[in-house]
Parts: structure tokens; C-alpha cells; sequence
DNA sequence: CTCCTTATTGATAATGATTGTCATTATCAA
DNA sequence: TTGATAATGACAATCATTATCAATAAGGAG
């Protein structure tokens, strides 16, 4: 999946009747680049950088709206304040879920194991979907504890 | 697991250096009678029926101190409240996960499946605590999706 | 390229959930 | 019963997120 420039991003916003701004762009920039989760004020300030024209307002708007295209996932990890990342469709990167300390709030991807959980997880929509007549879309596997630098101290 | 009146959770409380007071004593009551996920101010409701002198900011106190002595378990399903419920080992109910309807905001308990998840689970937080040095606590699964209701629409 | 429609923006105010402050009250060990 | 102090409730403050609205700029038509 390559993306030639950001004409690959265009197109996408275009697609859906929507105008591809600097503003939008941007923001899409910093996700790509960063491989992290990113908070709107993260975004805002990583933005604010190099367009110092941006609104935290614009921030908030343009991340639901790539939510809704499905560009973006959304998570809480519990601190409050919500964060945000390129979705496995767009960064190319491969599907993953996370373990979050609850000594310093640090956020691990993993994707291991994802044949088990592959396995685990057909067998339980497949069930899940015919008893309560539930159309699953999407899943949240999150892991708490205590991270290995938590742990020495 | 009997709870002969409120004088378990009485020695709960007192075990770790707390008193036990009406107001704790009432938010453990309608936690206990009701079998939903309820948000703070759904709790603070209930109790003011009965006990109309209590204040919101003492039922989000002891919300926090249950959640820290493990009575009750903290949920966020995305529309910006936490939501509080019994934890297992409290209420004597089976361990189970959400399904959470991206319409009507419907959460859905099910405890179905636990044994393919109890596979899946240990063979997972093995590997995760061993690779990532990760000290698993507690874990949390969602599913995503439309409800029976909102399909019908 | 220029013009025009209107989607989008950014400043600002508003909201809603949760947390901090502090004087008053009530628990419970002595 | 009493006293030390944990806990409460009213209130203000904070923090993340949303709503408003006039000004701007994207992009299709000509
Ligand atoms: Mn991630
Ligand atoms: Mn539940
Ligand atoms: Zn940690
Ligand atoms: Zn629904």
C-alpha cells in the first residue's frame, strides 16, 4: 500500500464529497508519522509546528470525521482524554492491540499471538452474532497492568 | 457468596482503615440491586430517592475508592461517562465481556464462549508477560457492532 | 484563469464530566 | 460519652470536547 504524496489522501476525501484542506493533511501527516497514539492536543501541537493557523477545534473535527471513514481509531485507555491512530487499513501496519500500565499510563502495541486470537475470535463473533442477533464490526482487546520498568521500582 | 445485610461490605471497608458510612452504604446498594453498568450521576440519582442529602462529588469519591479496593470495575464505552459496575468477585456473578451498540449506545453482557476465552487468554498473557516483561492484571474485550434492535431499522 | 457556491476553518463561548477546596458533620476506637 | 479525624456536601475550578458564527478558501463551472 503506497502512498504516492498525499494524492492518495485527496482522493479519499474527495471520494466522500469532502474538500482535502492543509488542515487536513496535515493532521494526516503527523498520524502517519507517528507511530504512537496521539491525543487531539498532541495532534493540535505537532501540527501547530509547521501551521501555526491551526485551531484545536479543526483538530477535534477533522479526527471524528476520519473516525467516521474509518481512516482512524479512536481508544480510551482511561486517562480521560482520548487517543488517536492511523487504522491498520491505512498505515499499512498490521492489526494489533494494546497493553496499558496503570503505574505510568505507557500504551503498548502488540501483535503477537494474532493466530490465536484470530482463531479465538471467528469462533466467538460466529456465536456471539447468531445469540444476540449482534452485528460485530469492530473489537477492543485491551491488557492492564504493570509495564517491566513499573516493575523495578 | 451471601451478603447477610451490608455487614459484609462493613468489614470491607473497616478491614482497610475506612468507615463505613450511609452514603457508601447506599451507592453499594444500588450497585448491588441493579445489573446494569451505571454512569456516576445514574448512581447519584438512585441514592437521592432515598437519601436525598447526598452529593454527587461524595458518590465519584467512592466510586474511586471502590474501583481501588477492587469492589467495582470502571468501563468506558465511548460516549464520554464512565460507567460503574459490581466487579465479578463482589457481585458472584460470571466473568463477562461487552457488546456495545454503536447506535443506540446499548451495552450488552455476555458470559458465553468463556471457555474458548479462558484457552485463548492464558496461552496469550503468557506470552505477552514473558516477551514484553508486561505483569497482567486485568484485561478488557468489546465488540462493536449494531444491535438487533437498530438492525431492524 | 476567474468566479461563485458552500464546505471548512479558527476564535470564542458553552457544555458536561470529573476533581479540588474547605468548613461542617459523623464514625468509631478508646 | 468523647475526641481525633475520616468523610461529607456545597461550591468553585478544571479539563476535554462541542456548538456558534463570521471569515476564508477549495474546487467545479464557465
Ligand atoms: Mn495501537
Ligand atoms: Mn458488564
Ligand atoms: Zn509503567
Ligand atoms: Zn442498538
Amino acid at each position: 500500500m503506497r502512498t504516492r504524496g498525499s494524492q492518495c489522501w485527496r482522493g479519499k476525501f474527495q471520494g466522500g464529497g469532502y474538500r482535502f484542506t492543509k488542515p487536513r493533511e496535515l493532521i494526516l501527516g503527523v498520524l502517519a508519522k507517528s507511530k504512537k497514539h496521539l491525543s487531539a492536543e498532541d495532534i493540535f501541537f505537532s501540527v501547530h509546528k509547521i501551521y501555526s493557523n491551526i485551531g484545536l477545534t479543526t483538530v477535534y473535527r477533522n479526527l471524528e470525521l476520519l473516525v467516521d471513514m474509518g481512516t482512524v481509531s479512536k481508544f480510551n485507555f482511561g486517562d480521560g482524554k482520548a487517543n488517536y491512530e492511523l487504522s491498520e487499513s491505512e498505515s499499512g501496519a498490521e492489526h494489533h492491540h494494546h497493553l496499558v500500565c496503570q503505574k505510568c499510563q505507557k500504551v503498548i502495541d502488540y501483535a503477537d499471538f494474532m493466530d490465536a486470537e484470530k482463531e479465538f475470535l471467528s469462533k466467538i463473533e460466529k456465536g456471539l452474532s447468531k445469540k444476540y442477533k449482534f452485528q460485530i464490526q469492530d473489537h477492543i482487546i485491551h491488557f492492564y497492568g504493570i509495564c517491566g520498568q513499573c516493575q523495578s521500582k
